[in-house]
Formats: structure tokens, sequence, C-alpha cells
DNA sequence: CGGTGAATGGGGCGCCCGGCCCACTGCGAA
DNA sequence: TTCGCAGTGGGCCGGGCGCCCCATTCACCG
């Protein structure tokens, strides 16, 4: 579980970044600043692997928080994506140059890149891209990779308020024998111990969406 | 159910906040388009209440989209929030004028006001206030709406993963007997017929972050 | 060719869940 | 003051859920 500190003055921008993101398994926001100043005050009391940051911010911008966060890798997330700001922010230490024109999936693997101790080198796009393809895909809890295809496919089915085991056999033409079986496979991997649990974690892992 | 099509070329930010307005359980994000001239493709097949899209784009800014649609109301958002772009926008027929450095609540309430059929007037700012206030709450589901301070409690607990009866008897200090009548209760208001369905549903109305 | 695991089924069993009655207390509104 | 409702609690009962055994088929893999 990745936790991660988002700062940027643009509200609508933090929220649904934040929102977005608690839909990765492996990440959590555990909190929002509207500036890097608030970040630097927040995070004592709320530590985080990873912070995200945007560089022009009323009340301190994002060049505080590359100064004074040398343990904790940043990534820079802003509008002008032009090559000054990225040697900038490369020069005070940024682990991670984005705009915020890069789809979701860019800064969901450089948030898992530079968690896992990564740096991002802003001038050499092909070799970040090539370090970001390594963390494409979730690093899911033990249980939940082990799923195979039919019991994802149950759990999203549960994950939309299909829960009786006689809709879900009539769904998936199989015996509800069959179901209950599926069932007890899914609750032991991902150690919950009934439907509504599963249907919740279900959700958590982004299931829902699927199919 | 009011639906929303999204146009920015941040792909983040249309991201973000598509997610983010996902957990809003009157609003349904049906399209996010990069430029006003996909937005403008794209929503013939794919109807929708309101757009909200950005001013500057590459490939057709969010003025093509103001010209194009008389009928769906459109809110603009921006993060160069001057008077001038204020004004430009209300003459090319905006709906609504925000920041993005609002708040979330207010880009919800504002699609709810102007999917009534509100014009929220950018140069009158007390004004949009007050409408803004009278559309903060979400439309519920008559069900939903009627939930008492008890059973939303119990729902953010399910919404949570706390599914056994003993378990919630043991959290709100009430017997067994006292957490099934409050959850049949709750079947009947939601409409629906097991805890899991209504895990499901706790968790689409966004209660599983109250408490 | 044998092994492994996914997917499909079966039987039995204990217990909890959901549905249906009911009662009592306390608070606020008519 | 009376009425309604939220919150608390009880009893009863049938059915479904979760858990434990088991078998068969098929695909893949070493």
């Amino acid at each position: 579980m990745i936790r991660v500190w988002i700062a940027d003055d643009h509200t609508l921008f933090a929220q649904g970044l934040s929102r977005a993101l608690e839909g990765i398994p492996d990440i959590r926001v555990v909190g929002i600043a509207a500036s890097g100043a608030e970040l630097l005050d927040s995070i004592v009391n709320q530590p985080a692997e990873v912070c995200i940051t945007d560089l022009e911010m009323p009340g301190g911008g994002g060049g505080a928080v590359l100064a004074a966060l040398d343990d904790t890798p940043v990534i820079v997330v802003t509008m002008h994506a032009e090559v000054p700001q990225r040697e900038a922010a490369a020069a005070a230490g940024a682990a991670g140059f984005f705009s915020k024109s890069a789809p979701l999936s860019t800064i969901v693997a450089a948030i898992r890149a530079v968690a896992a101790g990564e740096t991002l080198d802003v001038s050499d796009s092909e070799t970040t891209q090539a370090i970001l393809d390594r963390y494409a895909k979730a690093q899911l809890d033990p249980g939940a990779a082990s799923l195979t295809d039919r019991e994802r496919e149950i759990l999203s089915h549960l994950a939309r308020g299909v829960s009786a085991t006689d809709e879900l056999a009539e769904i998936l033409f199989i015996s509800q024998k069959t179901v209950k079986n599926h069932l007890a496979s899914i609750f032991q991997k991902l150690a919950v111990s009934d439907r509504t649990q599963a249907a919740v974690e279900a959700i958590r892992l982004g299931l829902a969406e699927e199919n």
C-alpha cells in the first residue's frame, strides 16, 4: 500500500486525482493540500511514501516541497510542461515530472516506480517509458492476484449487486453448486468470510467496471 | 440521474473529475473528450444533460462547444478565471463558469443547477452562491433519503466490510436483534433483499466515507 | 505421459440471515 | 395531550449461506 500526498491549489484537480487514485488498489491518498507549505505542515503527522505537487501555487509552490523533502520522492505534475520547467524540477530533486495532459495510468505507474526507489529521468523519455511499463500493473495483494477469470467474473457481478446464488447461477449458466464453490475459493483468496465483504473488496479492487 | 460529458485536454484532470463525479449518486459521467471537436462528435451518439468543458484546448476549444450546443447547458471550468474570460464565456452562452480552484462540491451543485434549467450569472457571485446552496445536497432516491441516522451508520459499516450481525451489534453497542431490525428497514427503503446489495448501494451513495 | 490446476458438479450439515409477528421507551410535532 | 416515529428489544421459522468432504473433465506444462 503506497501512501500519497497531493498538493495543488486547483482544488478540483486535487480532489479528482485523489478520487481516481482511490480506485487503485495498491495506492491510498492520505491527504490533500492547497499549497506546498500546507503539505509540509501536514506530512509530519501523516507520513507518505510519495508526494505529488504542482509547481506554481499561491502560498508556497512545489519548489519548497522539493527542497524540504529529501527522503520522500516527489512527483511534479503541472500544466506548463516545457523544457525549462522540466530541467528546473529535475535540478531541484524531483523524482518525476509530468504534464496534466498525461493519462491517469502514467501517473499511477510513476507513483509505483518512485515508491520503489526509481528516479524518472525527465530528459530521457525513452528510459522513463520503459520504467513506467514495468510498473504498469497493480501490485495486487497476493490473494487478489491469484483470482481466476471465472472468480473475477463472479466478483464483478457481486460488486454490481447480484448477490443471490440462483441469480448468479442463471447469469453464468452454471449450477448453483458451482457458484458456491467459486465463492468459497474467492473467500479464501480475499481473506473474507461472506459475499458482502467480497463485494466490498471487489469494488475496492475496481472489479465492478469489468466485463 | 444527470448525464455529464467532460471535455478537457488535461487528461489527468478529466479522468480525475470523472472519477470524483462517479461517487455522486445522482450524476453519471457518460464520456470524456480531449477537445471540443471530439466532444461534439461523440455527444450525438451519447447524449447528456450537461457538458463541462475547458476553454483553451488544442484541436477545438470550449468556444466551439458553447456555439454548437444550444439546448444542452455547458459549464466552463478553466484555470484562468479572470474577468475577461468570464464575460466572454457568458456572452457565448455558458450556463456556468468556474475556476479549477473551486471545490468539487461547487461543481456538483452547479451541475444539478444547470441540469434543472438554472443559468448561473457569472457577474453576480452572490446570486450564484444562493442558487448553488439550494442544489448542494444530492437528489437522493426517495428510499435513500428517508434513511435514519442509525440506518446510515449501519450502512457505513456495511460499506466498509463489517457484515456479520454480531460484529455490528458489538460496534453499535446494541443487541443483535436490533441490528437485524435496522437491516430489515434498510432493505425495504433501498429496495434490496440482502446486506450484500445494501453494501453495494451504500458505497454507491457515498456512505462509506461517513463517520 | 503424468501432474497440476481450473471449472464443473454432488451431498450433507450447522448456523445465520431475512421475514413475520410483537412490545416498550422517549422525543418532537400536531 | 395525543399521535407518529426512531430506536431498542423479543420470539419464531424456513431457507439460504458457508464449510466440509468428494468426483469428473479438460487444458496446459514439464
